[in-house]
Parts: structure tokens; C-alpha cells; sequence
RNA sequence: GGUCCCGUAGCUCAGCAGGAUAGAGCGGUCGCCUCCUAAGCGACAGGCCGUGGGUUCGAAUCCCGCCGGGAUCACCA
């Protein structure tokens, strides 16, 4: 149990014995609520505001905190201090210390974990590119906000489908198609990958400035490979495979995967039964030519799910696709991991499925992130004004690498540490902010690696490590927990004993950030401790409490590091 | 114009199921390596928490108005 649910727990009981025949006490769960953490670590570790018992008690707040004080009975969880009407807890440190060490070495390498998600599905729909086009920093966000919920909700005993849902549907594959008939070669096309697809395309686009023919016959082609042509087909396969090729080696050096990548031309023959269903279900409306779910009494715009041609949309493919995904996976939950301008499709689309009577419909959550400019300017392919994730990851690697040489010029295997370094570097920096704030990308932010960073994490598990293997060597006695009760000790143990609810809240609000958030407040409070204390001196079972501590959070900012995606070298 | 989101230090942001004196990092100035990794630690400077009301014992946090910024609103995804 953690030390907020006792706290709570024991207060709860205080009262109902301070105040036996009072009605309406808050109960244990719902003091957990009330309980605060004070300004000032001086002022206790814990406090309740009693002003909100004033009423039912018929007593100031003052009063009601200093009856519970004088009659506080559990001296060995915390002692209780009255002050201006708050009730405030003071840990009882020795033990504290030794329970959340002990919780932490029993766990292994699973503190925190849970099995609240068991026998649970969550379905995860990130990163979604899009086929044809390179990966640039506008993809950062989904893939890797997808990727630590996916992990996230492993560790929490969920079992998760992460599904990138592949742009690969679409007129441009026709034009693309036929501007390579047109221009392109086997060869270029082979060597250049995925900017000699970009090129083909803008050039299409050029060409069909001044001569709009250019666009029927774009259209034709992409006809030919709903209609199956085969000529058309092995094209557009061909395609495919290089963009994913592409994109593999990036998902390596971020270390992403997936379950699936069925996108949206896999849902090209499922399409049907579900428009058929929206008609059983009287749902569709002709309007303006169009056939459309009308949503005016939600006060929303109607979702298109049939042009005018009688040919499918978004909205259409995504019903198909969330059908298709309950159907297989029997999802407890689905999140669209995807950027706050589609906020208004993904409310149309959840309030369709709702209208069509599936009661799962309230489990399909869009979560939306910000923005990526660059600079000050939209992020834009056509203006050039973008960055390719590989570059900046090449460009991070690199300066990890300089740096290495700089200032562990023995260390070995520098090229890997460089990678996982410069790697956990943008990770971190996607990461840290709430997943809705817009990121106005910029190389010096992204590349800085001191104060609140990636890089800066990592290098504190590091020096955990070295201490560790130092240690090792000392033959340390067996160690007596109960002397961590020094402040800074007790401020990491504190930090350390409130990750388990991190994780929690994190997998609640969708929020990978609140991880890295905590995994650096812990990196900081181990670094102070640091300072503070010579680790391997002094009294040798405190010393092997200060090492058995070293090791509590060496293993807690490996995990969170884990959770957010990074990795944790033991030296740099 | 309708709808949604965002305004906290020069910059990037935490804090927002109300709680005591609003916190970090970057940037600036100044300190700390004969000692466990200085990618570190410390000190100083920097704030009418956009604004005006309301609710409350108590508001950066909840409600309403306004101002500023962004997104989106029919056959793209």
C-alpha cells in the first residue's frame, strides 16, 4: 500500500474515533483526495486541511486538527503536528526509508508494474504515416506518445495492439503512379527511395499547373489500382515496400514497433457492410448530392460518408476500421494517437459509431497532441521548410558522439552509447512537454543536452551504475535502511514512493510526459543526495543503505526511461 | 461567425478533481572538481499566474464575460 492510501486510511479512523457519533466523515478513500503535500518539506510530508470539517464537526478547523494531533496513535508510520488548521504528517523516516527501498529491491526490475489490466485489450492507433512520404519531425509526437502508452499499459498487466495505420490509399497514389510512368526509372526510383518518390510528385504537381490533363490521367491511374490492375498494383506495392523500408530503419533507431499496419486500403472491402448498416439503421441522408450522417443535434457539422461519385472518405475508412478493430480485438479501449486538428472527425466519427447503437463507442478515445512548427513557420514539404527525422537523429548522434570523445574519451563502445544518448535526447524532448502544447522545433533546444534532458536522465542512471559497481567491490555490510533519514534521502524516497501513481495517472490522462516529468525529479533529487553525501564512506551499514538507495533509484529511472521509450547505458 | 484548444519568469514549460510563501530548466551574473562520472551541484537576478467579475473560509486551479493566439467548420486525409 502506498503511504497516501495509509495516511488517508489511519486519519479516517482518527476521526471516526475522535468523533464517534458524527455523521458524513469522509471516508478513507476520499480523505486520499484531501490529502495535500505542504509548501515546505520543514512543514511535514504530508497534510490534511481541515477547514472542510469545520461544518459537520461544529469545531475551527484549528481545533479539529489539534484534537486529532494530541490523540495521534501511529508514531511508527508519522507523527501528526497541528499548524493553522492543518493537520500535518511527518513520516516516521527510518521506517519509511526501509519499506520503500525493500519495495523497490523486491520488485526486481517490475516496481510499479500492475495487473489492474488483465485481461484488458487496449488498441493503439500511432505514428500512421503516410506511404510516398519521408518521416519528418511532424511524425515525432504520434509514434513515440503511442509508443510509451503501448508501453505503459504492458506494464500495467494490459495487452495492447499497436496498429499503424498506413496512409496508403489515395488519388496521389495514382498521380504518383503516373508521373513515374511519365518521368521516372526503375533505377532512380530504386536508388532514391523515398525522395525520388517525393520529387516525382512534386513534379507531377508542377506539370499539372499548365497542363491539367495531367490530373485525369493521375485519377485514371489510381481507377486502375482500385480496379485491381495488376500493372497498377505491383507499382503501387512496389512503392509501399521501399517507404516501409525506409521507415524501418527509423522505427529501429527509436526503437518502435507494431502489431499491425493494416491501414487504410486494407479496409478497401470493409467498407460496405458498414455503409450498408448506416442505411439499415436509417442514418444516412442525402445532402448537397452527398450521403451524410447528420449530426445537427450534437451540434456538429454532418460526417460525410459518401461523396457525391459515390466514393468513400475518411470518415467511411475509420468506421470500417473501428468496426473491424472491436470485431477482431475486443477492445476494452481504442486511442487514436493523432494531432488535435482531426479533434472535429474523431467526434463526428465516435458520435457515428454511438448512433449505430455499439455501447463500445465510449471507449474509442482521440488523443490529440500539439503542433510541430519549425522555427517559427508551419511545417511545410512543399516549401522545404521541414526536417527529416533522420537527420535530426543522425545530427543528435553525432554531437552525443563529440561529446563522448570529449569527456569519456576511454569509454568503450562509444558509437552505441552516442546512439542511445543522442536518441534519448529527442525522445525526451518530444516527451516532456503535455502531449497538447504546440513544439516549435528548434536545432538548439533539440540538441542541448544539459539541464531538464534526455541526456541529463540518463547520465545520473550512469553515475548510479558506476557507484553500483564500486560498491561491489567494497564488501559492504548488510544494510540498516532506517539511517537514510537525512533530507535528501527522504525527498528521493518520497519521489521514489509516489512513482507507482505516476504510472497510473500517466496511463489515465493519456500522458507519457508525467513520466518523464517524475523520472527527472527523481534524476534531481538523486543528484542532490549525491552532493550531499559521500555514498561509500563513513559507517559501513549506512553506507550500504546510501548504495542500497543508489540502486532503488538507478532501477526506478531505468523503468521510467524504459516507460517513455528511452534507454539507460550504465556508463557515458 | 460557430465549435474546440491554449495564454504562468526574457525563452521553453510544470503546477489546474481548490489549500499554507507560485516551481523547474534554458539564457544572464557569480561560486564549487588533490575526493564515488562537472552531461553535475549551489547562489543571485527574473512573476498584478492575459484581463474583469462570480462561487468559496481559501482561486494560477472551478463558473461567466472580455482580450490575445492557434486549430477546425461538406465531398483531402
Amino acid at each position: 500500500m502506498d503511504m497516501l492510501t495509509r495516511i488517508a486510511g489511519l486519519t479516517a479512523d482518527a476521526l471516526a474515533q475522535n468523533w464517534p457519533d458524527a455523521q458524513g466523515l469522509p471516508t478513507g478513500d476520499e480523505l486520499r483526495g484531501f490529502l495535500a503535500v505542504p509548501p515546505d518539506p520543514a512543514m511535514g510530508d504530508y497534510a490534511f486541511p481541515c477547514f472542510r470539517l469545520a461544518k459537520a464537526l461544529r469545531m475551527s478547523p484549528v481545533q479539529i486538527a489539534q484534537k486529532i494531533a494530541e490523540n495521534w496513535p501511529h508514531a511508527e508510520v508519522a507523527r501528526a503536528e497541528a499548524l493553522n488548521g492543518y493537520l500535518n504528517f511527518f513520516l516516521n523516516r527510518g521506517n519509511f526509508a526501509r519499506e520503500t527501498v525493500e519495495a523497490v529491491l523486491a520488485a526486481g526490475d517490475r516496481y510499479g508494474a500492475g495487473e489492474e489490466g488483465r485481461g484488458k485489450t487496449i488498441c493503439l492507433d500511432y505514428s500512421s504515416i503516410n506511404i510516398a512520404k519521408r518521416f519528418h519531425i511532424g511524425h515525432l509526437s504520434t509514434t513515440m506518445i503511442g509508443h510509451s502508452l503501448k508501453r505503459i499499459y504492458d506494464y500495467l498487466g494490459y495487452k495492447t495492439v499497436g496498429i499503424n495505420h498506413l496512409g496508403d490509399w489515395g488519388t496521389q497514389f495514382g498521380k504518383m503512379i503516373c508521373a513515374y510512368k511519365l518521368w521516372g526509372t526503375k533505377e532512380e526510383v530504386e536508388q532514391g527511395g523515398v525522395d525520388a518518390l517525393t520529387a516525382l510528385y512534386v513534379r507531377f504537381h508542377q506539370e499539372a499547373e499548365t497542363d491539367p490533363a495531367l490530373e485525369d490521367q493521375g485519377r485514371a491511374w489510381f481507377k486502375k489500382i482500385e480496379d485491381g490492375d495488376p500493372e497498377a498494383l505491383e507499382i503501387f506495392n512496389w512503392f509501399k515496400e521501399l517507404t516501409l523500408k525506409d521507415a524501418a530503419k527509423t522505427y529501429d533507431l527509436l526503437g518502435v514497433t507494431f502489431d499491425s499496419y493494416a491501414g487504410e486500403s486494407f479496409y478497401n472491402d470493409k467498407m460496405e457492410p458498414v455503409i450498408a448498416e448506416l442505411r439499415e439503421k436509417g442514418l444516412l441522408t442525402q445532402s448537397e448530392g452527398a450521403w451524410v450522417v447528420d449530426l445537427s443535434e450534437d451540434d456538429m457539422p454532418p460526417c460525410l460518408i459518401l461523396k457525391k461519385d459515390g466514393a468513400t472518405l475518411y470518415a467511411t475508412r475509420d468506421l470500417a476500421a473501428a468496426v473491424y478493430r472491436q470485431n477482431t480485438y475486443h477492445f476494452d479501449k481504442c486511442l487514436y494517437v493523432v494531432a488535435y486538428q482531426q479533434d472535429l472527425h474523431f467526434r463526428q466519427l465516435f458520435r457515428v459509431l454511438e448512433k449505430m447503437g455499439y455501447p463500445w463507442a465510449k471507449d474509442c478515445v482521440h488523443v490529440a497532441f500539439g503542433m510541430v512548427s519549425f522555427e517559427g513557420q508551419a511545417l511545410s514539404t512543399r516549401k522545404g521548410n521541414t526536417v527529416h527525422l533522420d537527420d535530426l537523429l543522425r545530427e543528435a548522434v553525432e554531437k552525443a558522439r563529440a561529446i563522448i570523445e570529449e569527456k569519456s574519451p576511454n569509454l568503450e563502445n562509444k558509437d552505441e552509447i552516442a546512439r542511445q544518448v543522442g536518441i534519448g535526447a529527442v525522445i525526451y524532448t518530444d516527451l516532456s512537454n503535455n502531449r497538447i502544447k504546440d513544439i516549435d522545433f528548434s536545432w538548439e533546444r533539440a540538441l542541448n543536452f544539459d539541464g531538464e534532458t534526455g541526456p541529463y536522465v540518463q547520465y545520473t542512471h550512469a553515475r548510479c551504475c558506476s557507484l553500483l559497481r564500486k560498491a561491489a567491490e567494497a564488501n559492504l555490510p548488510e544494510a540498516d535502511l532506517t539511517t537514510l533519514d537525512d533530507d535528501e534521502s527522504q525527498a528521493l524516497l518520497r519521489l521514489i514512493g509516489r512513482f507507482p501513481d505516476v504510472i497510473r495517472e500517466a496511463a489515465d490522462k493519456y500522458e507519457p510526459s508525467m513520466i518523464t516529468r517524475a523520472v527527472t525529479d527523481i534524476a534531481q533529487a538523486y543528484n542532490k543526495f549525491y552532493y550531499e553525501h559521500r555514498i561509500l564512506d563513513g559507517e559501513p551499514e549506512a553506507a550500504a543503505a546510501r548504495v542500497a538507495l543508489t540502486d532503488a533509484a538507478r532501477r526506478v529511472i531505468k523503468t521510467g526511461l524504459w516507460l517513455v521509450g528511452i534507454e539507460a547505458p550504465e556508463r557515458m
